[in-house]
RNA sequence: CGAGGUGUGGCUCAGUUUGGUAGAGCGCUGCGUUCGGGACGCAGAGGCCGCAGGUUCGAAUCCUGUCACCUCGACCA
């Protein structure tokens, strides 16, 4: 690619939409546009780079009997219905209508429509265990996009679903895109780990994350600093440690005013926060229920949504909840009747605990749910893990990361296989449901971890397998023939040998050049300068490591090829 | 969905308070001088100031509405 020609509009300045330094990035180094918020254009670089990672993924997938295929964005909402899915997924699914007003959607993932394909034309065992994947563009409508394709409403995703006779076969499809995840993210140069992880809205039980570790990350992991537990904050949880046994003390009524936090009360009364039990509306559905956890904890809201099964869940409104001499601030479990107590496992075994009283500005102290003070109807783990805890499977210290995630698996089981009837004949003759998991891959959102990961204050430093080329080669003069001559040699001879060269043809100083390639960040610079060139040379900047050596102008192509190579390797 | 902010040339922004016929830097075009880390000079091109109404002799500027974009929040009783 001659530059000259080359699509590639670098900014000086930093575009206002961007904040974080892919996205900065991106912008600025001419590979992608704006079209509307989390809508964009990608310009050739970031198309070269983005199919690179597609092709990165296409090979680990068929390693491991993947087949492709295509499926279409648009889906009818019928097939939606079906799986139960249109009423339950609400506004991020992007609903469009077409002349006729029948429903579709744009869509967010594909069980729906793999299962109905496999349903029609996947009979027998003998044609199992299946995996189908395709790469395409998926679409939800974020409530808030943001950080450039970190969190975009139309991106490119790999999926992929496993079909299996049964749970050992789907353990085994599993293990397989594991494998392929990681090989997937190692060659694309990312520093990631595999995490415990919630299923969310996709359902079924049993998912990793893989989360590329980084701070602009929008993702919370809790590691183990001695073993190898790794899960995302949303999922992360233990048993609750013993309790000291203390003698149970007569129930106190006590005056709080302006006692509205925990830490008020805790600051009042001279008690640290964890003596403290919140008590907590939820609004779950149609349902109120109330949520008891240690004041020093914090609800996790996911698990709590797990538990109960609901689709909507947020805290109930001051309305509600204020009536009989309640305040929000000063709520407690105390002879509440008609709703429904839910306690996070931390909270029955505690004894003489602080708790609102229900009753105006007024907290009760030394309340025990053993001496049966107040109901608890379910207990369970409703919390977040902190930072610093003990870790849930070898008793170490639990650290905080934060990352992006570029990748989920999940066992799906028989959720959709149920509810969209995707049955196969087994060998005893009985039908069955297939046992199924699905396997994503944000394609963008790997590129713009990578670059995340891999950059500098000049600009992006690409491994070489998902850079957009391997090398810029820059005449340092365009007035001296003899540099213009021999850039266009090397230019022609490493293109015939299969390697991705930019010549920097431009009429442009050199100054402005050097500038583009660091922030381009193309793995290797070629200089073409009169000095070395007096001696037979041209200079090779390795841009990851800003190594400089000068190498025989007839030796730079083998250089290069090999350079390449060895970068590719899977390490 | 709530709160705040911003819309002026391709990019970054000034001008808006106090209405008077549209600016700067970067980028772009041409010429010249320069030429190894974002050169300099001269000459140009490019904007119905987000859109629609209104007030006014006159609106980028004031008023109303609307759209888009950005940020924060949407959580601890």
């Amino acid at each position: 690619m001659k530059a000259s020609k080359m699509l590639a509009p670098t900014l000086r300045e930093v575009p206002a939409e961007a904040e974080i330094a892919s996205h900065k990035l991106m912008l600025r180094a001419g590979m992608m546009r704006k079209v509307a918020s989390g809508v964009y254009t990608y310009l050739p670089l970031a198309w070269r780079s983005i199919r690179k990672i597609e092709q990165i993924i296409r090979e680990e997938m068929d390693a491991k009997g993947g087949q492709e295929l295509l499926m279409p964005a648009v889906q009818p909402a019928e097939v939606w219905q079906e799986s139960g899915r249109w009423g339950v997924y609400g506004a991020e699914l992007w609903r469009v209508k077409d002349r006729n007003g029948r429903d579709f959607c744009l869509g967010p993932t594909h069980e729906e429509l793999i299962s109905v394909t496999v349903r029609g034309d996947v009979r027998s065992y003998k044609q199992l265990p299946l995996l189908l994947y395709q790469i395409q563009t998926k679409y939800r409508d974020e409530r808030r996009p943001r950080f450039g394709l970190m969190r975009s409403r139309e991106f490119i995703m790999k999926d992929l679903y496993s079909f299996d006779v049964d749970e050992a076969g789907l353990s085994e499809s599993y293990a397989k895109m594991y494998d392929a995840y990681s090989r997937v993210f190692t060659r694309c140069g990312l520093d990631f780990r595999p995490v415990e992880a919630d299923s969310g809205a996709i359902g079924g039980k049993g998912s990793h994350e893989f989360m590329a570790l980084a701070e602009a990350g929008e993702s919370a992991i809790l590691y183990c600093d001695t073993c190898d537990y790794a899960a995302t904050d949303e999922i992360a949880g233990r048993e609750p440690l013993p309790v000291e046994p203390e003698e149970m003390l007569p129930i106190e009524k006590v005056d709080t005013p302006n006692c509205g936090t925990v830490e008020d009360v805790a600051k009042f009364l001279n008690v640290p926060t964890n003596r403290i039990v919140k008590t907590m509306y939820y609004q779950a559905d149609d349902e109120l229920v109330i949520v008891l956890i240690r004041g020093d904890r914090r609800i996790n809201e996911i698990k709590l949504q797990g538990l109960l099964g609901c689709n909507e869940l947020a805290l109930a409104d001051n309305a509600k909840i204020e009536q009989g001499g309640s305040k929000v601030g000063y709520l407690g479990p105390v002879g509440v009747e008609n709703i429904r107590i839910l306690a996070d496992a931390e909270v029955p075994p505690m004894f003489n605990v602080i708790v609102g009283a229900n009753d105006g500005e007024r907290h009760l102290l030394n309340v025990n749910f053993q001496r049966g003070d107040f109901r608890i109807d379910q207990v369970a783990d409703l919390r977040y893990l902190e930072e610093g805890e003990q870790c849930p499977h070898c008793g170490g210290h639990l650290k905080l990361a934060r990352g992006i995630e570029v990748g989920q698996i999940f066992k799906l089981h028989t959720k959709y296989s149920d509810s969209l009837h995707v049955n196969y004949a087994a060998e005893d003759g009985a039908e069955r449901p297939m046992v199924m998991g699905c396997y994503g891959i944000g394609v963008g959102r790997t590129m713009a971890a990578v670059i995340e990961q891999s950059h500098d204050d000049d600009g992006i430093i690409w491994p070489v397998a998902v850079a957009p080329y391997h090398v810029v080669i820059i005449p340092v003069n365009d007035r001296e023939q003899a540099l213009v001559d021999t850039a266009a040699k090397l230019y022609d001879e490493m293109t015939a040998a299969g390697l991705e060269a930019v010549l920097d043809d431009r009429g442009e100083r050199a100054g402005v050049k050097f500038k583009d390639a660091d922030l381009i960040g193309y793995p290797v610079r070629i200089t073409v300068g009169a000095k070395s060139l007096a001696k037979g040379c041209v200079e090779v900047k390795i841009r990851k490591t800003g190594e400089m050596q000068e190498i025989p102008v007839g030796d730079v192509t083998a250089w290069l090829h090999d350079f390449v190579q060895a970068e590719l390797a899977v390490k």
